[in-house]
RNA sequence: GGAGUUGUAGCUCAAUUGGUUAGAGUGCCACCCUGUCACGGUGGAUGUUGCGGGUUCGAGUCCCGUCAAUUCCGCCA
């Protein structure tokens, strides 16, 4: 009986000199010196440099040898000579002095390196997933997230939350996300779909008395992919709490963070409690909602200054009602002509009309605009702007929500361009105070604008007495560095609040009894109250290992088209899985003959297999 | 579904205003080399310039179409 091993790559040092052991691992480099070769062997754990001398029987077999060739080597640990000592690795201390080789897994040519730093497309990596992942970088991305999923559950289970599984194979949820359906055999034409969260069953775990929910959930939805979106699936820490206040979740993602970000990250994280920003906050003043705090810059409404303004395009904006947004940069003026150019075309790029500027330089006021301008104006404009000299200060003027949304990228922009993001951080906040409804600009009526089970603050009485419209919920989103890593609730528990709240948006009692039957039925049977977030491991995972792509994260993703190019999937499947699950193609929505041609030709190749296995003597196949 | 960017050797990239036999590094193959650790040296093989069409005496380069990759918008708590 061979062992394979009795140490790994990684753990050999000086105080192992003069021991006989035995590693094995890949062929992660040959160099080859004629009279002595020297491999790194690599293996999970670390490298080691193995000696080789090519008088050794085994020396023979070197042509079976690769890179990536997988080996057994026996042999002497040896301390090296001073000189030699590698201290970019590990065990460079010691090498191992070859005594005696087997070959565990020969290699063909690789289409890609492992060894050096060189970048594959990424069909090729997907492809050879399996390669990639032995690459320094993906493995221990793919590490770290396993260490981070584990720390995860060991700091909940220490705060008291029990990991419970919820179905994979549900009915269509009322989330907003397309399904990933699945026929069901027993039902023909019935479907399940895999949980876009397990929204309703940890609401229903709290029903059940259970307290304290987690899971590492995975989560399924049939949208198109992003850098921070992965297509099809991905995992969420998902939480959820009973008698708990929104500070009661906040309180426990925010310790929850602040146990793992310095973990697994040297970056400076913010310190608890994390800044609250209400929505609307965050609109007038980021132009989004999911903010990226590192970026010092930030929007303000200059609509006053303009609006008797002798530079008509923006006072008739004002006029009718639209608004003027500024975005102060400071110490900028040195900037050359072509850069503002470029940023008034980013602007154009995003939706906006134009952008004017204003540059500050020498107590003077330098712009294409400032002559239309009174002297009071620009006073105004450099009081409101605390402008420095030196200072710029761009603008846009349109319908407010337009000013805001291209305002939020162009500052986003002006962070990139000007380098004014660090990378050393995390910023965190919380988003809070979502309006729990808004105006459907078709109907000219309220519409829940989030999530319609959040409990509206000031419950019944604020829906009954208020104007819908400056409802807010108790419904929130965590941002860390512009990127959402969660939105979560305090939900709507009361049966009645929940009617209510969906007359308001227009929905008879009947369709909520008939869409949410099932909820609301155990909200009557003594619901305590309950809320929860659920935070998205592959972003966390993302930022901690400082990927621009989620990709990077996932052992096994999918690529933009939502395929597996390594699994190939999706893929088609048998005719006769497909008769089985009765799913017959609709001929209205195919071309008829090209269909049946098709069909008709796959059924004579059916009728021919079963007349082969029908021909052919019973084998395995019991009847 | 829409927009931008990209597409040249297995990989990373080069090739002047359109110009003659499309190059380099790396990898691959062969040989040399006893202290390297991205070892080094010598030699060699490797191309439907994504694909299809067009303009031109001549296209990797210009035009049209198409396909693929990627990023963004739509979509997505």
């Amino acid at each position: 009986m061979h062992q394979f091993r009795t140490h790994t790559c990684g753990e050999l040092t000086k105080a192992d000199a003069g021991k006989t052991v035995r590693i094995s691992g890949w062929i992660h480099s040959v160099r080859d010196h004629g009279g002595v070769i020297f491999i790194d062997l690599r293996d999970h754990y670390g490298k080691t440099q193995v000696v080789i001398d090519p008088n050794k029987s085994f020396y023979q077999e070197l042509d079976k040898w690769r890179v990536e060739t997988v080996v057994c080597f026996t042999g002497t640990v040896v301390t090296r000579a001073a000189e030699t000592v590698n201290p970019k690795l590990a065990t460079g201390e010691i090498e191992l002095v070859a005594e005696d080789m087997v070959i565990l897994g020969e290699c063909d040519v690789i289409p890609f390196q492992i060894a050096k730093e060189e970048q594959a497309p990424e069909a090729t990596r997907l492809a050879y997933r399996f390669l990639d992942l032995r690459k320094e970088k993906l493995h221990s991305n793919i590490m770290l997230r396993s260490k981070l999923i584990a720390e995860i559950r060991r700091f909940m289970t220490g705060l008291g939350f029990n990991e419970i599984q919820t179905p994979i194979l549900t009915s269509s949820s009322p989330e907003g996300a397309r399904d990933y359906l699945v026929p069901s055999r027993v039902h023909p034409g019935q479907f399940y779909a895999l949980p876009q969260a397990p929204q309703q069953f940890k609401q229903l775990l709290m029903i059940a008395g259970f307290d304290k929910y987690f899971q590492i959930a995975p989560c399924f939805r049939d949208e198109d992919a992003r850098a921070d979106r992965s297509p099809g699936e991905f995992y969420q820490l998902d939480m959820e709490m009973s008698f708990a206040t929104q500070d009661d979740i906040f309180a426990v993602i925010e310790s929850l963070f602040m146990e793992i970000f310095p973990k697994f990250s040297s970056k400076k994280l913010t310190p608890a409690p994390f800044p609250r920003i209400p929505y609307r906050e965050s609109m007038q003043k980021y132009g989004s909602d999911k903010p990226d705090l590192r970026n010092p810059l930030f929007i303000q409404d200059v609509s006053d200054i303009f609006a008797k303004s002798g530079f008509k395009a923006f006072a008739s904006v004002v006029e009718n009602g639209g608004k003027v947004k500024a975005i102060k940069v400071p110490g900028i003026a040195g900037q050359p002509r072509s850069f503002y150019d470029s940023m008034i075309d980013f602007a154009k790029e995003c939706g906006a009309k134009g952008m004017a500027y204003i540059i500050w330089t020498g107590n003077e006021e330098k712009s294409p605009i400032v002559k239309f301008m009174a002297r009071e104006e620009l006073d105004a404009l450099k009081a409101a702007g605390n402008i420095q000299d030196g200072d710029v200060m761009f603008f846009l003027a349109d319908k407010e929500s337009l000013a805001l949304e291209v305002g939020g990228q162009v500052r986003t922009e002006l962070g990139k361009r000007l380098n004014l993001i660090s990378d050393d951080e995390f910023k965190m906040c919380w988003i809070v105070d979502f309006p729990m409804f808004e105006l459907d600009e078709e109907t000219g009526k309220p519409m829940f604008s989030h999530n319609p089970f959040s409990m509206p603050q000031g419950g019944m009485e604020a829906l009954e007495t208020m104007d819908p419209l400056s409802i807010n919920a108790y419904q929130y989103d965590i941002v860390c560095n512009g990127i959402e890593l969660s939105s979560g609730a305090i939900r709507n528990h009361r049966p009645e609040i929940m009617y209510k709240a969906f007359e308001i948006a227009g929905y008879d009692k009947s369709v909520v009894d008939e869409k949410f039957g099932g909820m609301i039925k155990a909200f009557k049977l003594g619901a305590p109250p309950h809320g929860g977030i659920a935070p998205g491991v592959d972003r966390m995972a993302m930022l901690l290992c400082d990927e621009p792509n989620i990709r990077e994260v996932i052992a096994f993703p999918f690529n933009q088209q939502a395929q597996d190019l390594m699994m190939n999937a999706p893929a088609t499947v048998d005719m006769k899985q497909l008769r089985e699950l009765r799913i017959i193609p609709l001929p209205q929505e195919l071309k008829f003959e090209e269909t049946f041609k098709k069909l008709y030709a796959e059924a004579a190749r059916i009728r021919e297999i079963e007349a082969a296995a029908n021909n052919t003597t019973a084998g395995d196949a019991a009847k």
